[in-house]
DNA sequence: AAGTGGTCTAGACCACATA
DNA sequence: ATGTGGTCTAGACCACTTC
């Protein structure tokens, strides 16, 4: 009769519209495609705006899409391979660094910081703010804690903060030698200052990499640095990674 | 609690709501705590549930938070750090193996799974389920495809499927030398036997690694492993990891 | 000025866990 | 049966970009 079929599983509304619009992206869609707006989108779909937007909003958490306030949604292209590496040869600084100083101040660090680095609670280091850029984009932003101990040469002649402090920061760094590094990835979201360096609004979704470098036995620095989740694929290892995305599912027929 | 007043810089009230609920759960609240539930919080800060919802929402992402549907909020304990281990030693089966294969099957991968493993687009493959549970928690769970070039004396009398056939694989598959390894990690979102393995809801967001063991000059097995992103702290290195959580920071004075 | 995505509201109903 | 978080709606206004 007239009753509704009895819907088992019924699937969550939003969901289902992603599956469907993952489709559409992969057959009807090319990258830097620009796609109708939200509200058009939903009145096709039938659906209120906001369960439209839960769908655009786990598209772009996968890199599929990537939206701008005041511009429009768009089709992302594949995440970019970003080189994190293992071995002993990346040093902050060194002839493979791909990151760019852009300042450099001296304060107490955070708690936790303090802890991993073995400093007084109270004991100012110096905060190295650097940039990533990979394919013209920015892709992460990093604050290095240099404690006074790894840096003894530093002269007070230098440059007091700014860039070139940052430099000559990185350029002292580079005197002991590196025994081990240990690198940790989870899960974050952007800080208003992040964000703004990585072109992003605030609370967007990054990968917090946090690496130890050691040297004579003891923490020489540490490395908080934030990675776009939506764009950045971290790889790990001795080459550039494995090329794994969902793209067209093939049916079995 | 307060009211806070500041219209120079209309800051998104769930913006601001983050950061008193973080303030909160540092201070008032201990590790496995039940919160008030949505309704009240929402109204007790005077914003609609759905606003309350979305600072909830990022706080689960960033691992403070964790919310179970027909039970509460709950305060989460510290992101528990999970080795990927990054040299010779972890190889599937092998003796650092934190993984419990789960089921078997024989069936042609997605088409970017086969390129990678260098196999024949309608060539199918050995995949081997398995979970990987630490803390009594489940963190993680994995597809490890392994072309029949690789296991070329596994028997056909073996167990034709699930967990014991898992486990003739995995012990074939130990034969050959391990080469090298790759890593790479990027964001995703959990599908539906995923999140039911993880005991998490479809979407939830997962770490994915993908690992391509190389024996021999030839991919050997790609495992693609999803973990938990609000539970993991996923590490490389030579140890553990190095401990840094936001936790209560200090403010300037 | 017009159009976009981002935020917010005040409801409603549903799925799930627990007692 | 009750209470929880999860989904969904139909609006409104805001911040931003572009024309």
């Amino acid at each position: 009769m007239g009753t509704t079929q009895l819907e088992s599983v019924p699937e969550p509304k939003y969901w289902h519209l992603k599956t469907v619009l993952s489709q559409a992206l992969d057959s009807e869609f090319s990258v830097g495609e620009i796609l109708p707006n939200e509200r058009d989108l939903a009145a096709r779909f039938g659906v209120a705006r906001a369960t439209l937007r839960q769908a655009l909003e786990q598209l772009e958490l996968e890199g599929r899409l990537q939206r701008r306030r005041g511009v429009g949604t768009t089709v992302a292209p594949p995440r970019m391979g970003v080189s994190l590496g293992t071995g002993p040869h990346v040093w902050p600084g060194g002839p493979d660094d791909a990151w760019q100083p852009v300042d450099c101040t001296t304060a107490v660090p955070p708690a936790a910081v303090a802890e991993v680095l073995e400093t007084g609670p109270d004991e100012p280091v110096h905060i190295v703010r650097r940039s990533r850029v990979s394919h013209g984009r920015p892709v992460a932003a990093e604050l290095l804690y240099v404690p006074q101990f790894s840096v003894p040469e530093l002269s007070g002649i230098d440059a007091p903060s700014g860039a070139a402090r940052a430099r000559a920061v990185l350029r002292e760094l580079q005197r002991p030698a590196l025994e081990r590094q240990e690198n940790a990835v989870e899960l974050g979201s952007a800080g208003a200052d992040d964000a703004k360096e990585l072109d992003r609004l605030p609370g967007a979704p990054v990968l917090v990499v946090t690496t130890r470098f050691v040297a004579a036995g003891r923490t020489a620095a540490l490395s908080v640095a934030t990675y776009r989740a939506d764009t950045c694929r971290l790889t790990f290892g001795d080459a550039g990674g494995v090329e794994i995305h969902a793209g067209p599912q093939r049916k079995a027929s």
